[in-house]
DNA sequence: TCAAAAGTGTTCGGTTTACACCCATGG
DNA sequence: CCATGGGTGTAAACCGAACACTTTTGA
């Protein structure tokens, strides 16, 4: 009860942490999401993947950190890492996540269209895009953190914008779709996919001068970018409560 | 606990942080949204209102800590701070979010029934229930976690099953209609409400005697339970996009 | 007897769903 | 010409909003 004084913080309440970030960061390729892992090069865990991250500095924000790790640790460009959506997940704090000291991390989602191979940019040549599911059991608690990122991103895609995350800055309306299809797991109806995203303002805008794209085979598709809209409302529910 | 470079963690990087909690408590009290406040009694911000919190201890994780703060400094009986329904929010994490050192906040929302006012049990005789948005400008970032706790919990009513957090063990469906009412804002169509709820499988769950209760005028209500389900699917929208 | 709240029924209009069909392109 | 994916149309099913109406209590 009186470890925490209101006058003044009681020093001996005041025990230090460390404090980190943790990433997980997801991108399609050819149609599996991928996360982004790296292999640890020490104790604990030695030789396990984990996820990218690293400590907060003194003097920036873990929004920074997690930002600047990666941008840092992943040895993407830093061109293509300031392009990705990051958002902040939630904070693991259980005191013996770390087996060496008190570690308190905050744990991010970062989602990027189609994203290069990480190239050995510093530390990181260690660096690589695992199909999800595919990976082992990761270091530390990262498989919580890992699986609560692709919840969370699976159950935003129902309620917010947040697909166009994982598309390049202008897409089709194909992409689109094989974004909820690939994350959900499911396959959705064409003619209604489109009719619902159209029919939601500012969720994409046509590109203006009607140029058009093959994907390969077909009739070339409309060019869309990202609109200025957040919230998805109504929402897209994926059909039934199925994951992939 | 000194970082070892072997480890692979630069030591230079390694810089403590104090991690405290914060708590965002909601309840509501006649036919108003209401947050628990406690007043500082030190520099800085003294005498001004601020979220209840505190420091997480060095054995303790952050959802413990804030349990923890939630019977101790709020003033609120041990058996009742239990029943809170109680989530961690986000991270503050500003470098300069406290002039005095660097802390990193794990804060977190509490919802509870009808609550009683905080006993001084401690040295929190300075805690009191105020409504919200009456509140002045609070210390530190408070302002920013209270708006933020308040809009999560707007929103969660939406399409989960958060509500009956907000009511007593046992309730009528008046009651739980209130609670959305009054935390939208908004009034809501009572027939409709009520089918919405009972048709969402393990919202409710009847009370097995069919005891009804007067509250006050009118036909007595059944009552009933909460129950198991956690989501809600497809969720209960607020008109509009209108917020009290 | 009236006001207030619970509970039931019904209508109406929009949204979602399912599926048929045409268009444009590459092979 | 055919396979493939883009795009339009449409009818049935479903769902939510709105509102009329009955029931049961306290005052």
């Amino acid at each position: 009860m009186n470890a925490q004084a209101p006058d003044g913080y009681d020093p001996c309440a005041f025990t230090p942490f460390a404090v980190t970030v943790d990433l997980a960061v997801f991108t399609l390729r050819d149609g599996r999401l991928h996360v982004l892992l790296v292999r640890r090069g020490a104790e604990p865990y030695e030789g396990a993947w984990a996820l990218p991250g690293g400590f907060v500095l003194p003097h920036e924000s873990a929004d920074l950190a997690a930002r600047r790790e990666l941008a840092e640790e992943t040895g993407l460009s830093g061109s293509t890492a300031a392009g990705l959506h990051l958002e902040q997940l939630r904070t693991y704090s259980d005191p013996d996540r770390d087996p060496r000291m008190r570690v308190v991390s905050v744990a991010y989602a970062a989602l990027g269209p189609g994203l290069p191979e990480p190239r050995g940019g510093g530390d990181a040549a260690h660096a690589a895009w695992l199909p999800y599911g595919t990976q082992g059991p990761l270091a530390f608690d990262h498989d919580a953190i890992l699986a609560d990122a692709r919840e969370r991103v699976g159950a935003k895609l129902e309620y917010t914008c947040l697909a166009t995350a994982f598309c390049p800055p202008e897409f089709t309306l194909g992409e689109l779709r094989q974004v909820y299809e690939t994350v959900w797991g499911v396959p959705l109806d064409r003619p209604n996919f489109r009719r619902k995203v159209l029919a939601t303002p500012g969720f994409v805008r046509p590109v203006e001068g009607p140029p058009r794209r093959t994907g390969g085979r077909g009739k070339p598709a409309a060019l869309y970018r990202a609109g200025d809209a957040t919230a998805l409302r109504p929402p897209l529910l994926r059909p039934e409560g199925r994951e992939a």
